[in-house]
Parts: structure tokens; sequence; C-alpha cells
DNA sequence: CGTGTACTTGAATTACATCAAATGATGTGG
DNA sequence: CCACATCATTTGATGTAATTCAAGTACACG
């Protein structure tokens, strides 16, 4: 669970500001299997002109905003981060959701300003590395290269599939298949949640709505509540709702 | 019906099956500056295991299916395609529509897949080109490396303005902002639109849904019918529509 | 010129949004 | 630690929007 560097107590607590919880280690990353560097050699990650820094942002901050210029990419190391992108009367619709080893920004690397405002929804730990480094690195390592072409490819499936399962459909068969989606932790049928307005903006529904819809799974039986935003799915039965 | 090759008046001509129209000659492409490799010398070119072939596709057929092995990439030459993915019950959700100079099949290049099926919704022509090859020019052209990056990128792009645009918002907003999205032809008034049931994959509404919508618009002198599927659009009105 | 297929149309039904009020959670200052 | 203010959520009643169902009509194709 714990990374400790240099800053030893600060780990725990989070403030209005994103804070840097000092310097990570590649070697010893918790998420090393998923991370981008997790293939490269030591050596490499001494070259980098900065340190990749660690940051823990609060439940509600932003990492960065939509058509911000990139100077950075993301890679989530716990957390939930929505991704939003805003219609012109204001109101918000979430495009997807980054979770644990997800990427935000890639876009940057291609001088490019981003596509969303990336939110996050719990307590969130990113590790943020410049673009000029990433773009050095890239040349340096193929399996690096290969790596980000993965996360292009990545972020195109997760879009499709975001219409497919999340827009597609009526409001409950919706609303079954985000259980089944966000149930995907190490213990299949619990689902953390979150407010019904980012539900709602996730399923292009109301907040009252989204709500009437989780009443009607409460009272069926399909799922049980555990505690504020944390449910225990019958998957089968989420599964049959979802059409599956 | 039948299927014709090696003719030679084909051209305008289609098929049930795809017909092969004859190698490609980028340098004289009509779409030479939208396509992929409209930056490579003269030279590059001749390196092909396989010389770009271009195919013309009848309205209704498929290019490739989801699923399959995906052994080549896409560049629209001429032609609307729509990306479909598949419910569990078989109903369709159409994901993105491909236009002059859009590239299908890019997943290929990863050794994956295809993610979507492709089917033209009028006739189609496309330069087939078969991953070997762009792989190999890839190393080559830096620039053409570029440009498919910028293509993943495109992808993503399209995706979330899918779902923030053609999915989010009530039944007549989506319809207004497809009416929108499609006319952006040479004549900026002018809107082809295609069968009710493939509306309604877009939008997310069933087919008489979108009959109903659009007779409304009919009605209201928002669009008015030139032809079979042809309309001119009132695009100050369709604006206020969309919430834009 | 008929036949099948897509499209249109209207009425009935269902699903979702809206509105308003009550309840519950969270944070603050006394 | 409690009282109160604030904000999110729940709930139910009501209105509107979308689907469904069932004809009827136009259109493409043999």
């Amino acid at each position: 669970m714990s990374l400790r560097l240099a800053c030893v107590n600060a780990m725990t607590q989070t403030f209005e500001r994103p804070v840097c919880t000092g310097q990570a280690d590649c070697r010893e990353c918790v998420v090393r299997d998923v991370v981008l560097f997790a293939d490269l050699e030591d050596g490499d990650l001494r070259h980098l002109y900065q340190p990749i820094e660690q940051f823990s942002y609060k439940r509600g901050s932003p990492i960065f905003h939509i058509g911000d210029s990139g100077g950075a990419i993301y890679t989530i190391r716990e957390g939930v981060v929505k991704l939003v992108q805003y219609l012109p009367d204001g109101t918000q619709r979430i495009v997807g959701l980054l979770r644990q080893g997800s990427v935000a920004g890639l876009e940057a690397l291609l001088g490019k300003p981003y596509e969303h405002t990336t939110i996050c929804l719990e307590k969130t730990l990113v590790c943020r590395i410049v673009t000029e480094d990433v773009q050095r690195l890239m040349l340096e390592s193929k399996h690096l290269h290969r790596q980000l072409l993965e996360r292009w490819y990545q972020a195109v499936r997760d879009a499709d599939q975001w219409i497919t399962s999340l827009s597609t459909g009526d409001a409950r068969a919706r609303m079954a298949r985000l259980f089944l989606y966000l149930a995907t932790g190490p213990d299949e049928d619990e689902c953390r949640l979150f407010s019904r307005e980012d539900v709602g903006a996730v399923l292009g529904l109301t907040p009252e709505t989204a709500s009437h819809i989780i009443a009607g799974f409460k009272r069926d039986g399909v799922i049980e509540q555990q505690a504020r935003n944390l449910y225990r799915c019958d998957r089968r039965a989420l599964s049959a709702i979802a059409g599956y």
C-alpha cells in the first residue's frame, strides 16, 4: 500500500492543491506491471530532465483543464478520475473514467492541448512525467514507443465501449452496465459509486433519474448498500438487466 | 449482383463484392492532401511488397468485420462508411462515421483484430494498404509515423465528440447536431442522410422516433427535402435546437 | 406492373425529466 | 460536543418525451 520516499508523513494528507509526495522510484512502483515505464532499464531513468514526481489530489480536484497546453502526461497510481467535456450550456458530459494504470493527457505528446478536464472522483495519486522526457525516452526505447501506441489504441477502445455500453439502451440497462463496469476490483461483487450528478453525466441522465433507478435496484435486491456509495452487486441479475 | 474483376470500365460500377479498380498512383491522388502518403517521396512507394490497390464498394457492403484479423488499413477516397459494434442482442450501435481522407482499421498496425464492422452507406472508394508495408514505410518516413499518431489522436477526438454531441441531450438536439455534422460538404446547407435505422443507431433512437423528429423538422421549416435522403438545412435554426 | 422493403403517421403505452418537499450527510462556529 | 447551516440525496407526483404498436404509403427492384 505504502510508497515512501523523501517526504515521510505527507502521504495520507490531501489539500486544495495537489501535493507533491516526492520523486517516484519506478523500480519500486506498486503498479509497475501496468505502468508505462515498467520495462525501462534503471539507467534510462537517470537521464530525465525532470524527475518523475508524484502528486496527491483530493476528491474533486482537477489534474488539468480542457484546452490547457499540455506539458505532461499523468499515470494514475491510485484512485478514479473522470474525463469531462462541456456542452455550450455548461452542462458536463463524462466521456471516460481513468483508473489505476491508465494514462491521462496522451495528446500532450503530440503538442496538442488537453482534450478533457480531468477531475478526481476520490483521493488520487498520480505520477507526472513531462512531455520532453517521454519524447526523448521514446526514441531510446522501442518498447516504450510501442507501449504508447497501445495506450492510444486503448483510448479508442475505451471510448467505443463507452458509447456502446453506457450510452445505448434504456436507463436501467445502462445503469446495470455501469455497476458491472465499476465492479472490477479485487472483490468482484463490490462497487464504489460516486455522486448522482456524476452518475447522471456518465449515463446521460438527470441525477434524480439516476437515484430512482438505484433505489429500484435496491428494492429488487439487485444491489445491496454497504456504505455511502459502496454496494454489493448481484452480477448475474445485473447482467440480465444489462442485456448481457 | 455479379462480381467482375479485371474488367476495364468497371470504375463506375459497383457489385456485391468490392471491385478492384486498379493500382493507385498516390502522386495523382485526388485526395492527396488529406491522405496518409501525401508526403512520401515517389521513390518510397516503389518499395511496397504489394501495390496499393483501389476498391469500390456498393452501398451496404462491408469492408471488414469486427474481430477479423486485420491485414490492411483502408483510406477512404470517396463515400461514407459506418463503424458498427453489436450488442449481445444483435442490435447495432454506430460508433463513428468515416469520410473522405479518414483511415479505417488502424488497429491492424498493432496486430490487433478490427474493432468495428465497417459498412459503406453509399458507394465508396478506398485504397487498401497492407500492414507490413505501412509498418516498413513508417520506419523510413518520420513524417508518416507522425501522420499515423495524428490519426490515433483524431480517432479519440472523434469518439469523444460522438459521445458529447450525438449521445447527449434530448433526441431533437442530437438529431439537429447530426444534421450539422453531416452538412459539411462543399455546399454547407446540404445534408445527405441515410436509412432511418442507421440514423437511429447513430443517435440511440428507434427508427420511428428518428422519422418522427425529421418530420417535425420539415414541418417547422428547419429542413427542406430536396430528394430522397437529401435535405437543405437552416443551419441557424438547427444550431438553436442543438443548443449551440 | 406487382411485390417486398423501407418509410411515415398517429394513437396508446412506457420511460424519463421536472418539480417540490423531506430526509440525510457534512462541516462550522459556539 | 451540540446546534445550525449547507448541500447532496431520496422520494413521490406530475408532465413531457420517446417507444411501441399498428396501419397506411411511397419507393426500389425484379
